[in-house]
DNA sequence: TGCTTTCCCAAAATCGTTTTTGCATGGGCA
DNA sequence: TGCCCATGCAAAAACGATTTTGGGAAAGCA
């Protein structure tokens, strides 16, 4: 039913050999020949089979795209739906498949198969869970390329590519400060997940450079379930002295809260501010339209598959620390400060 | 540097063929020798080649999900990302992984290729391009399990699992007769998409059903694109009798319209009631929350799986037919027909 | 004891390619 | 003519597992 390279073989009186040479493009087959093969292979309807070539070329053409959440990620948003699609873009235009890896939360060491059964060639990393560090040293150990995307990584020898949440939290809390806040919070993911963590860090940053005091309470954490994002803010309202402004983790999270704060009666952006980060499309088509960090998701994607298809080329060559600029897309969502108007 | 079947034969003093037969569990093999050889795989770290083992087994452990848009779906949206998740997840609980293939549209003989390349066990067919029958009935040939999603097909040889919708235009059309309207347009997809032509087709049957004629000129086709379902809106209004109701292809579109009426300050539902399809996260979330048909996304997608793998194991069982029934979801959107008043 | 069965395991075949090696044939050159 | 080299192909060796085949040793039975 199959045809392989053997009936083409057969139907033309050649060796296998020279039928494989013929369609691999070597020089050492007549070009009479190739073309016989060529014609050949077209009617018959060959194409090779993947598992064979794979195993004797030593590749898949394929890279994976592992999702490592915990079960806090209940659903994917917008922002992976992009990436997802540009990643498998990206990987495409380089003749390249992909392969999603999902729900690898409760057992990192998924990982560590996947690698060693070598049924990629190279994996993106997105996402943090508990045991992480591990399971990627043992990727390291047999050699499988990986970038790591969102996030910077302190082991040097480990690719990542991320947008500067540094320069995100500047344009953020800068743009805030413009208007007048002074009391800006910041709601973000899980805090242990590293996500989490480097964004605080940037958030803490951009308010030193602002010269405004850090105070620990208006920081808050939500999960992407439903309700979570309500309460984190309940939580910031609930102050003494309550954020005028609060700065998201994410758009997912910011439009919660902005559908939050519309139920409760609360104006936005007249009784509060919300800068968001990403700029998923639907930032733009909630009321009041989300002010946000705009992320470059196809750079971030595109370089990371680069990187990764690099890296297999060459894996003696130093891993690569990009973080790629973002910018401020003023919208609806943020206005000037009331206590300073 | 990679522990191979033959690395452990060599350390315990076997043959591969036992180390094999043990690891897969085998009734010929001692029990004490399968213990030996299971501590040794664990100490040396030893997981299969996947190359080497899809070869011999001929099946990769792969399911692919093709999804074949022409340029007008230029970005993914949440329905997507959700379908995606939940065939992953679907397909990793029964120890599958996905492969995404996107960007078919220029080229639906890529499918032909996946197929006889056999580098995956079965594919999910996702969308509708020029071309696609032809290429299906190439991976028919080759005997690729295949399931269509969300449209039904004529060949009686193909599997498809799909909602219902012309329940779901019953639906949706009998709550809005219900509040008066009788005017009632529809933006549909792209008229060569035959989720296009199908969804029209139930929404003239619901039509019909209630005792309204059909008038061709309430129909109105759509892209994804930013602006495009806007411009198909304004066709309809700019009709002498213009529509006082509106039911649209999918929430991303309906959402676009909720958001281009705005802009034009038109109310909603006041001056016209929208109708989604699909109940995408968004749709609860958008200003004035969108009434619209919930698409049993998590169904479909566990069920396209079963169907793929079960066919897989029984490739001369009969193709299934699945139509699977939605909800009509009641929120903001929609509302007494103001002439009917 | 002798024969059959059962239990384990080794050896070899296999999956379908690619890659390496080797060998004719023929042409160029002295 | 004799030698060498380039050309074009066949044969065989990989790739790394699984599966088939076959056979020796131990055990059971007459």
């Amino acid at each position: 039913m199959v045809v392989g390279i053997k009936d083409i073989a057969a139907h033309l009186g050649l060796s296998t050999s020279t039928v494989s040479r013929a369609l691999n493009d070597y020089d050492d087959v007549a070009p009479e020949t190739v073309r016989r093969v060529r014609q050949a292979a077209q009617e018959l309807g060959y194409y090779p089979s993947a598992s064979a070539r794979n195993l004797r070329r030593q590749r898949t053409d394929k890279i994976g795209l592992a999702l490592l959440y915990g079960s806090a990620y209940t659903t994917f948003n917008e922002f992976f739906a992009e990436l997802i699609r540009l990643v498998a873009a990206a990987a495409e235009k380089r003749d390249y498949n992909l392969v999603l890896y999902t729900g690898m939360g409760e057992d990192p060491c998924r990982l560590t198969r996947i690698a060693q059964s070598r049924e990629v060639d190279g994996l993106l990393l997105m996402g943090d869970v508990p045991g992480l560090d591990r399971a990627i040293q043992s990727l390291l150990v047999v050699g499988m390329p990986l970038v790591v995307i969102g996030r910077p990584v302190n082991d040097p020898q480990i690719n990542y590519v991320t947008a500067d949440a540094f320069q995100a939290a500047r344009l953020a809390i800068g743009h805030l400060v413009e208007l007048g806040h002074r009391r800006i919070g910041y709601i973000s993911f899980v805090p242990t997940s590293r996500y989490s963590q480097h964004r605080c860090a940037a958030y803490r940053s951009a308010l030193a450079e602002y010269g405004i005091s850090f105070d620990e309470r208006l920081i808050a954490y939500a999960s992407l379930e439903a309700e979570s994002s309500g309460r984190a803010l309940d939580a910031l309202l609930a102050l003494d002295e309550p954020p005028t402004a609060v700065y998201m983790f994410n758009d997912r999270m910011a439009i919660e809260v902005l559908r939050y704060l519309a139920r409760q009666g609360m104006r936005v952006p007249d009784q509060i501010s919300i800068v968001g980060f990403d700029d998923i499309r639907s930032a733009g088509m909630v009321t009041p339209a989300l002010t946000t960090i705009r992320h470059p998701i196809a750079e971030v994607a595109g370089q990371a598959v680069s990187i990764l298809l690099a890296q297999r080329l060459d894996p003696t060559a130093a891993a690569v620390h990009l973080t790629l600029p973002v910018e401020l897309v003023i919208r609806e969502s943020t206005a000037v400060c009331r206590s300073a108007r």
